[in-house]
DNA sequence: CGGGACGTTGACCTGGATCAAAAATTGTGG
DNA sequence: CCACAATTTTTGATCCAGGTCAACGTCCCG
């Protein structure tokens, strides 16, 4: 359960995930709602982050947890390889996945000012991370303004990405949130280089469950109308897309969201 | 529909809401969960942003949007006084309300990285604001560290809050979430000196679906079995709370949560 | 005093949960 | 390589929380 500080294996991991993710990727300053401007210094703060991370290196394996949730966590970690879950649990067992964290990805951002994570970061596949104190990272981002603005688009970003997803649980059908889901993700993935036709999916059903705000059955169900309309399948952790059209045509309502919630809408053509 | 650039009227508001916050409150960054050790700072940092915002003050009346959806929106806002609403519009008229703001509160922060806001921000009350440019605020999170920090505080906030919702979204039945909702609101209400055993409430019931995921329908129904039970009355946009512990009781599930998902749980005492 | 929000209630329906049990897959040690 | 256990996937049968539809009441405002 507890990680070991060693150097990174060679070859870090033999999951698809990380396999082709060597390298750290740079995609995911790339999010298509940033401000392009903005990007040489966001890349560059990102840079020094990773340079102020060097010296500390984890490695994880699936199931283990990098930050517990309920305490506090002094440090800031960069996902190198792997997937990893944001998980909220619940005194009764139930629990939500709340977000999905990918490569290139910082988390424990909010450990700068926060006295605790009610959160859990949980390994879904083999981890490796980069990391520095709260407090190193704090002072970096003093003195290094593209730093600063590096730490502050992970937290649009993963702002951005709640009130998503937020909105879909509260709004959204069962089918309309797995195409979402699974739209989102791979538009993720292709960002880093991880997806083409087909990507894969490291998570098991009731963890998509956990995330859909689903029953594990009903996840299923879903899956099995996908696969029988012939849009997609999911089969050994891999999803192929076989009618992304009709996959964008289910989530059509959901994705096309930004309409201002104006009372005369009723009466527009 | 467009705010007046006006100076602000002598008593800003005939709502509950907005009346007896004429001052600015500081319990905003008074959060249970934020690092003691952080607060003189980021007060310091609090009147560094609002002392650049002073020049540029608005007055928005209730049903106004402070910011589209679907637009960059090249300025940062801090509410004065009245209730805003972060509301995420879909194209068939469905819609999500992701969160509440109160004063004290920056909105519109992530316009420092993003070239559009997903959400829109409305007002549920009448809404005096201040402002400034996104540009004006990088420059100054740049110069004073306890800006920035103050910045980082908003976010970190918003964080935890669209997680914590999401995860109620996800996994709590109707009765829970409005128990949460209203005691979350309730603590948030009283940090600012705004609730005592009531508290205003100034949302339709339309509304309060929007946020919690239900329709008006059911929204109305459980307020009838709280009202019922003796649990808590909510008339003229004003909750009376007639027995908090029962309310926490029905939410104690939700609440308590920063479990940790470790699968050995179900053999534990 | 008429029209338009908003709140309230009843009758009925359905999407997804729950329960239960196979089948398939994965891991493990010998 | 196989037998066994544990986890995950799949399917069917049944149930219910919350949605939908349709009124009606109530308050406010011009």
């Amino acid at each position: 359960m507890q990680a070991k500080d060693a150097t990174l294996p060679r070859r870090p991991s033999q999951a698809g995930a990380g396999a082709s993710a060597a390298r750290l990727p740079r995609g995911a300053l790339d999010s298509p709602l940033h401000r392009p401007e903005l990007f040489d210094r966001l890349q560059r703060g990102d840079h020094a982050i990773f340079r102020a991370m060097l010296r500390e290196q984890q490695l994880f394996m699936a199931g283990d947890l990098i930050i517990r949730g309920g305490e506090q966590n002094g440090f800031v970690y960069r996902i190198r390889t792997g997937w990893a879950l944001r998980v909220r649990g619940f005194a009764d067992g139930r629990q939500q996945i709340v977000a999905i964290l990918l490569p290139g990805e910082l988390c424990g951002v909010t450990s700068i000012v926060t006295s605790r994570h009610d959160d859990a970061i949980e390994c879904a596949t083999p981890v490796t991370t980069n990391r520095a104190s709260d407090a190193d990272i704090r002072s970096l981002a003093e003195g290094e303004p593209d730093a600063a603005l590096r730490l502050l688009f992970q937290l649009a970003e993963s702002d951005r990405r709640l009130q998503t997803w937020l909105a879909a649980l509260g709004r959204a059908d069962a089918e309309e949130r797995m195409a979402m889901f699974l739209i989102e993700l791979r538009a993720r993935l292709r960002r880093i280089g991880l997806a083409h036709r087909s990507f894969s999916l490291p998570l098991t059903q009731q963890q998509i469950g956990d995330h859909l705000g689903l029953t594990v059955v009903h996840v299923n169900r879903v899956l099995r109308r996908f696969r029988e309309c012939g849009v997609l399948t999911l089969r050994n952790r891999t999803v192929v897309l076989h009618d992304p059209a009709r996959l964008y045509g289910i989530a059509a309502p959901i994705l096309d969201t930004f309409r201002t919630p104006d009372p005369g809408a009723h009466a527009a053509a």
